[in-house]
Formats: structure tokens, C-alpha cells, sequence
DNA sequence: AATTCATTATCAC
DNA sequence: CTAACGGTGATAATGAATT
């Protein structure tokens, strides 16, 4: 079956929300993240917006480096019921698109808008490529004009090269990659660009002169799966721009946790403790609400210069205990200071969901 | 022998 | 000291433990 399919990326969106509700930083950087702390700051940038952008900072950047690339930026804090908030009112706008959604992230949704093909006679199967672009249009004007934010748009003959259109044409955009357009548009990329293929798989592939789709494609099926797998035979299909993945809302989630990274690494049991019987509250709180029970409990532990390491431990029977949870966690915990006798940057607590 | 469990690695947002 | 590196969740690979 042909369909159309429309991606749709808020553009720097966190930040895009920050200047909207304060006028005074328009044309200024702005980078939503962790506390820069003076340059002595330990998390990441969230979002930048186009303007940070220009000097190099980025989402996932360390906000220290972030503070060093332009240290009079705006630097606001993750407000996430905030973006929440407007999150909502866009996706409501976005629904009313097509009954065929699916929500990605506060900011990235998919429309299958396959069904223009069919729903208006007077219009043949040529023009459905011309009328996803209105709607499109229609779509990114609507948000604009409710909303006052910008975003972009890609179209494709399915999920992945609409995203990967979308992606090209950032910010306040719209590409449509008809699909005798596909092979043209992919080959020329870099081989980052496509979907999962990140940083890792990237490097393994460059020695081989792979730094294109065009080149990747040169790698045959075997060759892929002997090397990377499962994802190998996925990477095959996507640097030729097949995928068949249907768009829908399915949201099953499978495990909860919390995690928190201390603002000095310390060994200091108090500190480690009470902060670990906080995340213990937490995702237990989590739990109940959904009313869900666990089976499985992992502990992670980060130690001084980034070594992490889990444990983890899967009950004969699924509960809701607190107080197992609480025994099982800080057993652990108590496990991974007597092993490694290491500063810990980060403690956190996962449960499988059963 | 097959399945589950524990651990690490990688990716995305 | 010469990189800096959050939080949440998914999936896969691999080897060990269990059934």
C-alpha cells in the first residue's frame, strides 16, 4: 500500500516555548538545560535555540562547555510543566489532522494522510502528493497562529523519510520526498543522518570509506548482519528508504526508574542513602499510581570518571512492596561501595513492569 | 536444549 | 587533572544460570 506520512518537529522547541513567554529574549541565545553553575555546572544543554546555535552549542553538549562556547547566553532552566502544557495543545491541533497518529515526544509526531489518496474524487491519485503539502501548510500556520511557534514538516512515502525530510529543512520548514524522490535524497547524506545509526555504529563504518547512504549501500545485507546484527539488516533496509512502520499511538510502557547524578562525587553514606530512599519513593510513587506491579529491580551506580555498572534481581513472583523494593535497592547499593571504592557520580533505580 | 536472567552497549529524544 | 558528558526509556548481544 502507498501511503503519505507527515512529520512534524517542533523547532528548538524548549526554547522556542522560553522566548514566546519572554519577549525580551528574542535574538538573544537561549539554552535551556542544567545550571552552568559559572562554568562549573555538571549537566547537559537540553535545548538552544538558532541564535546559541551559531556558537556551537547544541543539544546533549555539556552545559559547562555550553558556558564556555558563549558565557553571556540565557541560560533557563528544564520548566517542564510548562512545555507539557503547550505540548498538549499542540498535539490536539495536530489530531485533528488525521485519526492516524502517534505521539514521539513532547515535540515530534507523526500523521498518516494515506487516506487522501481516496477521499475526494474529483481529485485522482497524482495530486495527493500536492495536497499533503497544503495541509502541511495548513497544519504549521494553525500552530503559528494558536500557539505563536514554529515547526517543520517532512513528508514521505513513510515514517522514516518523513522524519529524515523534516530534519534537512530546520528550522520553519517543509520538504516533501515523493517517492521517486527517495534514492536521490538518501544518498547523498552522511550516514549519521539516518536513524540509528549513532555515534558508535558510525565510527565502525567510516574506516570502511562508508560516510554516505550512497556508500552504505554498497555494503550488502550479509555483511551488515554478520557486523551489526539485528540492527544491521534494519540499517540495510533504511539507507535504501524502506520502512514499513505503521503509524500508531501504542504506548505500553515497560519499566520506571529514577536517576540522579550528585553535584560532587561523593562516598558520603548519608548523602548516597537519603538521596536513594528518595528515588526508591519515587518510583515506587510511580508504580502505584499506575498500578503496577515489578519482577525485576536494577540498581546503577556510576562511579568517578563515568564507570557504571548495574545490578539487578528478578523476584520469584511480581509485587508492589515498597518495602521489598526498598531492601532489594539499597542491598545493592550497599554491594557497589564495598566493590568499588570510587567517588559515585550517579545513583538510579529501574523497575521491569510486569 | 531451551528459556530466563544478569550485565553491558547503543540509540533516541 | 587535558575533555566536558542528564534523565528516561527501549532494544540487542552475550554469557551464565535455571528449568
Amino acid at each position: 500500500m502507498n501511503r503519505i506520512i507527515l512529520h512534524i518537529d517542533m523547532d528548538a522547541f524548549f526554547a522556542q516555548v522560553e522566548e514566546r513567554e519572554n519577549p525580551q529574549f528574542k535574538g538573544k541565545p537561549v539554552v535551556v538545560g542544567a545550571d552552568p553553575k559559572g562554568g562549573s555546572g555538571r549537566g547537559v544543554v537540553s535545548t538552544a535555540n538558532y541564535v546559541a546555535r551559531k556558537y556551537g552549542i547544541h543539544s546533549a553538549l555539556p552545559i559547562s562547555k555550553a558556558y564556555e562556547l558563549c558565557p553571556k547566553a540565557i541560560f533557563l532552566p528544564v520548566n517542564m510543566e510548562l512545555y507539557q502544557k503547550v505540548s498538549e495543545n499542540i498535539m490536539e491541533i495536530i489530531k485533528k489532522y488525521s485519526s492516524k497518529w502517534e505521539i514521539v515526544s513532547l515535540d515530534e509526531a507523526y500523521l498518516d494522510l494515506s487516506h487522501i489518496f481516496y477521499d475526494r474524487k474529483k481529485c485522482g491519485i497524482r495530486c495527493g502528493w500536492e495536497r499533503a503539502k497544503r495541509i502541511a501548510k495548513k497544519l504549521k500556520e494553525e500552530i503559528l497562529e494558536k500557539e505563536k511557534l514554529t515547526s517543520t514538516v517532512g513528508i514521505g512515502p513513510n515514517k522514516l523519510i518523513a522524519k529524515m525530510a523534516a530534519e534537512k529543512v530546520k528550522p520553519n520548514g517543509l520538504l516533501v520526498i515523493k517517492p521517486n524522490q527517495v534514492k536521490n535524497f538518501l544518498e547523498p547524506l552522511d550516514i549519521e543522518d539516518l536513524p540509528g545509526i549513532g555515534p558508535k555504529t558510525a565510527e565502525r563504518l567510516r574506516p570502511l570509506s562508508v560516510n554516505t547512504i550512497k556508500e552504505l549501500k554498497k555494503l550488502s545485507k550479509t555483511k551488515l548482519k554478520d557486523t551489526f546484527g539485528v540492527v544491521g539488516e534494519t540499517i540495510y533496509e533504511r539507507a535504501r528508504g524502506i520502512d514499513e512502520e505503521e503509524v500508531s499511538p501504542e504506548e505500553i510502557i515497560k519499566s520506571i526508574g529514577k536517576e540522579h547524578t550528585f553535584e560532587k562525587d561523593t562516598r558520603d553514606p548519608e548523602i548516597l542513602f537519603s538521596t536513594f530512599e528518595k528515588i526508591i519513593k519515587n518510583v515506587h510513587q510511580e508504580l502505584t499510581a499506575n498500578k503496577f506491579s515489578f519482577k525485576t529491580i536494577t540498581v546503577i551506580c556510576r562511579f568517578q570518571g563515568f564507570e557504571t555498572h548495574t545490578k539487578s534481581k528478578t523476584l520469584k513472583n511480581p509485587t508492589q512492596d515498597l518495602e521489598i523494593l526498598k531492601s532489594e535497592a539499597k542491598k545493592f547499593l550497599l554491594k557497589f561501595l564495598l566493590e568499588n571504592k570510587k567517588p559515585v557520580r550517579l545513583i538510579g533505580l529501574r523497575v521491569r513492569i510486569w
